[in-house]
DNA sequence: ATGCCTCGCGCGGCGAGA
C-alpha cells in the first residue's frame, strides 16, 4: 500500500497539480490539508475519474480537511469529541478507515505567535486531540498524519535562531507533539530527495525552496504494525517546484501489503 | 535551473499562513 500527506493549500488554486500528481504517484490513500473549501465545493467529481472516492470536510474560506482513497473509505467522522474551537469549531481533523488501517488528516493550528490567544488554542487542540488519537491507537492499525505546525526537533528548522521566540519550535508545542508520540505512535521521518534535512515546508518568499531554507513541519505518525512495514518513506520535492505548487511537499510512505 | 509569495474574497486591499 501507498499513503500520502500533502498541504495543498487551497485544492482549486492546486487542483491540476494535484490531479497530475494523482496519476502520477498513485497513492491508495491521500491525508489533505488546507483545502479551503466546503465539502460540498470540494472536486470529488474530478478525484473520481482518477478511481479516488473523496471524504471532505470544510467551511470555506480557511481550513478544511480531505481524505481520498482508492481502497475504500469507511467510518468517517469529520472532527473529534472534544475538538475545541476558535471560538467555534474548525474542520481541521477528518478520519476513516481505509485498507484495515485508521487514517486521519490534521491541519493543526497554526499558533501566529506564543502571545496570541491562538497559541493556546493550537495547545488546547493538541492535548484534547490526544486521548482521542490513543483511543485509536489502542483498536488497531493507525496513522495521524497532516501539517502539525510543529518543528519536533531544531534539526527541523533551517535555522533555529531565526525561531527564538517564535511558534512551531517552543518547548510546550514539542511537549504537545511528544506526548501524542507517547501514546504509542511512530514519526515516520521521510527521507529528503535533496539535501540532509527532509524539510516539508518552503516559505513562498525571497527563494526560500531554491535555497533548501525549509521546515519539517508536516508529519506522519504510525502505530508499530504499520512503521513495522515501511518499506520507503520520502518527501516528494519534485511537487514544490514550478509555477504555482503549495507551499508543502508531500510526504509518500510505501508499506508492505 | 527548483527562482525571489500566494490564497480567498471580491474588485481594493487585507487577513492569514509559518
Amino acid at each position: 500500500m501507498r499513503f500520502a500527506t500533502w498541504n495543498v493549500n487551497s485544492v482549486k488554486a492546486r487542483l491540476p497539480r494535484l490531479l497530475a500528481w494523482l496519476d502520477a504517484t498513485k497513492p491508495d490513500v491521500l491525508c489533505l490539508q488546507e483545502t479551503k473549501v466546503a465539502a460540498d465545493g470540494f472536486p470529488s467529481a474530478e478525484v473520481a475519474e482518477l478511481g479516488y472516492e473523496t471524504a471532505a470536510y470544510g467551511q470555506g474560506r480557511w481550513n478544511g480537511v480531505a481524505l481520498l482513497s482508492r481502497i475504500g473509505l469507511a467510518d468517517i467522522r469529520n472532527g473529534f469529541p472534544g475538538e475545541p474551537g476558535y471560538p467555534d469549531p474548525e474542520a481541521r481533523a477528518i478520519s476513516a478507515t481505509a485498507g484495515g488501517i485508521r487514517f486521519t488528516s490534521v491541519y493543526v493550528p497554526n499558533g501566529r505567535t506564543p502571545d496570541d490567544p491562538h497559541y493556546q488554542y493550537k495547545l488546547a487542540w493538541l492535548a484534547a486531540l490526544r486521548p482521542v488519537l490513543a483511543a485509536e491507537v489502542a483498536a488497531g492499525p493507525a496513522v495521524v498524519a497532516g501539517d502539525f505546525n510543529v518543528a519536533p526537533t531544531d534539526d527541523d528548522v533551517w535555522d533555529p535562531a531565526v525561531f527564538v521566540d517564535s511558534t512551531h519550535v517552543t518547548p510546550a508545542e514539542r511537549a504537545a507533539l511528544a506526548a501524542i508520540r507517547d501514546i504509542g505512535l511512530t514519526d515516520i521521518v521521510a527521507r529528503p530527495m535533496k539535501g540532509d534535512h527532509p524539510f516539508t515546508y518552503w516559505d513562498y518568499r525571497a527563494g526560500m525552496f531554491h535555497k533548501n531554507l525549509g521546515m519539517r513541519i508536516d508529519l506522519v505518525l504510525a502505530t508499530p504494525p504499520v512503521a513495522g512495514r515501511v518499506t520507503d518513506a520520502v518527501v516528494d520535492r519534485e511537487a514544490r517546484k514550478g509555477k504555482g505548487p503549495s507551499d508543502h511537499a508531500p510526504i509518500v510512505v510505501d508499506i508492505d501489503g
